[in-house]
DNA sequence: CTTTCTGTTAGAAA
DNA sequence: ATTTCTAACAGAAA
């Protein structure tokens, strides 16, 4: 499940890879995945164009192209990858593919963007949740007000975290995993963050002290920077921008850990639905 | 075999 | 206005 951390990895794998690249061809295989375009206009768009700029806003990737009004939304929602492959390594004849490594294109590869040096760009999505959208560089600003603020930007202040909460009659959870609140928090980091600020994701924001606001804040920031250090999480799907999966797992203290020993007090890890998410924390640790 | 669960977000419903 | 619920889809687990 790709959130923050792996979003932003992947962001950095493409921008070392296929910066200024140009797009000589586009492989549209599901139309459902450009569903807020049509193919034709899609396809039109994108093709012949070359990367000016790969950015982020919380889970949404955001590709510019040089000398274009256009640019390139991409969401990954729950299951979707990008995999850059160059020619040699996406032939798959050779050595070069190793064992562990998915040959490329396959069942669920639902766009491929090859590239004038022959390197192609996999876009792969079980689910189909994920998407491409066509938009106007100008409507860029409009995006961006979508979000709210972002740990590691120079918004995220403990001042702005606390004007963002105030006033929620909502669950940490839930107001944790809205987008316009926080950007780029997903159910795994809310329930790791939860359980180091010591607050059950189910208290209500309203009933919060300033302490335990601080500890959300801070410890949302220093989960979110660790885990980019550790290239994200792969509980089952997630995959950098080469396919290689993030070394996050072994840091969770909660999350997926349901029945399992508090690393911290010995107590069960207990699961409940918060927010409609399956939801982990040690009732030990956390009030 | 069928049913349930997974977790993100838009859009609908409350 | 704000919060909660459901649908979109495919596959693993029960």
């Amino acid at each position: 499940m790709p959130e923050l951390p792996e979003v932003e990895t992947i962001r950095r794998d493409l921008h070392k890879h296929i910066l200024n690249k140009k797009i000589v061809h586009v492989d549209n295989r599901s139309t459902y995945v450009t569903r807020y375009d049509t193919a034709e206009g899609f396809g039109a768009a994108v093709q012949g164009a070359s990367i000016e700029a790969i950015d982020r806003i919380g889970k949404l990737l955001i590709f510019q192209f040089i000398e274009s009004p256009n640019a390139v939304l991409c969401h990954l929602r729950m299951t979707g990858q990008l995999i850059y492959r160059t020619e040699d390594a996406s032939l798959g004849g050779g050595h070069s593919l190793s064992k562990t490594k998915k040959i490329l294109p396959h069942q669920h590869t639902r766009m491929i963007f090859t590239f004038e040096d022959g390197s192609k760009l996999f876009f792969n999505d079980s689910r189909q949740f994920g998407y491409f959208k066509l938009i106007q560089k100008e409507q860029l600003g409009e995006v961006y007000k979508k979000f709210g603020i972002e740990p590691l930007t120079k918004e995220y202040t403990f001042d702005n975290f606390v004007q963002a909460l105030k006033g929620k009659q909502r669950s940490v959870k839930a107001v944790m995993l809205d987008q316009g609140v926080l950007a780029g928090f997903g159910n795994i980091y809310v329930d790791e963050t939860c359980f180091a600020a010591g607050v059950l994701p189910d208290r209500l924001v309203t009933s919060l002290t300033e302490e335990e606001m601080k500890k959300l804040f801070e410890e949302g920031q220093r989960i979110i920077a660790l885990a980019i250090e550790q290239r994200g999480t792969t509980f089952n799907n997630y995959v950098d921008g080469k396919g290689k999966k993030g070394n996050f797992v072994r840091l969770l203290h909660v999350y997926q850990r349901k029945g399992k020993p508090c690393f911290v007090c010995g107590a069960t890890i207990q699961k409940i639905t918060v927010a409609q998410r399956g939801t982990h924390f040690c009732l030990c640790c956390q009030v």
